[in-house]
DNA sequence: TCTGGGGTCCTAGGACCC
DNA sequence: TCTGGGGTCCTAGGACCC
């Protein structure tokens, strides 16, 4: 299989090129420029296609923000400075109190994800969406696929976006999705890198091995501690070696990872496991001291949970809540219940309930809900009806009569 | 001045069933 | 007194990703 990751890059104003900007935050709505614009300079009307006029004055800058969000994403030039994604914005505002700081806009971001994901699928059909500004392609069967090692689609689907967008993207081709998404990295940003597998020992074996997708903070901790550094150094570790440190099933992974070999396919459907909504509060909260703001803040998320799966047209049937203490620890609680619901006020008391078996003595930095089996509202008689149905006859043609009667009630209890 | 929000997948123990 | 093996579902926590 042939392989391109392609992610953009979402910077939309030219005159912020070369610029410390970051991306995040989002309560402080005021921030907004174009809103800013209308207010002070309302003799002219600001929309969408003046971006490129705003004078750089308008922009907040990060100093003495107060607050507890965090970086998004920040330009390269941001970057210098040491700031960088998931950093506190407060923090960041100390390296780099200059930088500029716009709110994330996720409506924004969607339609910019969706268009450039559309200009994709028309080019290369069998796309797998990893998210709002990435994806894997798998272009063997596309015509003229192959021309350059890749390198003439590649520039087609960045010219492409280009025209449509103003988004600038960058593109890693190699023989599969893991080499791919390291190669995207080598040309940052707007670039295109062609790895092949006898390029592994020369290019991807000296990189960390925090850059092989799936190698996170806690193993290269790990890795680290057994001198283990470079994805060379770990392709050097005998097979058994990592199988015995780090288990049958990541071990194998990490060997066949540092030798540059995957197989997974691309996947073009899934279907959603779970959805939620989740929130830290602008201070700690107390159970006790904050009841009703936190009882407000509750219903409110199971309300959006609700609204989410209805919007997409599902049904769920493990209802849970999450909550981060003000040390950061985190506990999650769930049920599962024998009908599937996307009902507010049903996910409020399944969730209510599950929030009794918590410590609440600490003070809470965050609440979430969530739902998951889930199940399409479509299929929801179908499950009930054949779902049970086909159950009970295999229940009778492996056991005969034993129990498979009995076994009728359980299965109708509604019917 | 600590550290967002929305996800997926894996592990592991216990209940329960055959 | 000691004792199986397989399977599924449920729950809690944790690593990781975008």
């Amino acid at each position: 299989m042939d392989a391109f990751y392609a992610s953009v890059e979402l910077l939309r104003y030219p005159q912020l090129k070369g610029l410390p900007v970051v991306i995040g935050g989002g309560r402080r709505r005021e921030d907004d420029v174009l809103a800013r614009l209308n207010r002070e300079l309302p003799e002219r009307d600001w929309t969408e296609a003046d971006l490129a006029d705003i004078p750089l004055d308008f922009f907040p800058r990060l100093q003495g923000y107060a607050g507890r969000g965090v970086i998004t994403t920040a330009t390269y030039a941001a970057r210098q400075f040491g700031v960088g994604s998931a950093m506190g914005l407060m923090k960041a505002a100390k390296l780099c109190p200059q930088a500029i700081l716009l709110p994330v806009d996720f409506d924004q971001y969607r339609h910019y994800s969706r268009t450039f994901k559309g200009i994709i699928t028309e080019i290369a059909p069998l796309m797998e969406d990893r998210g709002v500004d990435e994806v894997y392609i798998d272009f063997t069967e596309v015509p003229g696929g192959q021309r350059e090692g890749g390198r003439v689609l590649a520039r087609l689907i960045q010219k492409a976006i280009h025209d449509a967008t103003g988004l600038t993207c960058s593109i890693g081709v190699a023989p599969n999705k893991l080499l791919a998404k390291m190669a995207s990295e080598f040309n940052k940003p707007n670039g295109i890198s062609v790895v092949y597998e006898a390029d592994l020992a020369r290019r991807i074996w000296p990189l960390p091995c925090r850059k092989i997708n799936g190698i996170g903070p806690k193993a290269e901790a790990r890795l680290s501690g057994h001198g283990i550094h470079t994805i060379g150094e770990l392709a050097a570790q005998p097979r058994d070696w990592l199988l015995a440190h780090f288990g049958k099933s990541y071990g194998a992974w990490l060997h066949d990872a540092a030798h540059g070999r995957d197989d997974r396919p691309i996947v073009t459907e899934s279907e959603p496991v779970s959805m939620s909504r989740e929130t830290t509060f602008e201070r700690d909260l107390h159970a006790v001291r904050d009841r009703e703001t936190l009882g407000a803040l509750f219903t409110r998320l199971c309300e959006q949970v609700a609204a989410d799966l209805q919007r997409k047209g599902y049904v769920g049937r493990t209802i849970g809540v999450k909550l981060r203490y003000d040390n950061f620890k985190i506990v999650t609680r769930d049920q599962s219940i024998e009908h599937y619901t996307a009902d507010p006020k049903v996910l409020r008391q399944v969730a209510g309930q599950c929030l009794k078996r918590v410590d609440l003595s600490r003070k809470l930095r965050l609440l979430g809900v969530r739902v998951g089996t889930l199940l399409r509202a479509g299929d929801l008689g179908v499950a009930a009806a054949t779902g049970s149905g086909l159950s009970l006859v295999a229940a009778e043609a492996s056991s005969g009569l034993k129990w498979g009667h009995e076994q009728t009630d359980l299965l109708f209890p509604d019917d």
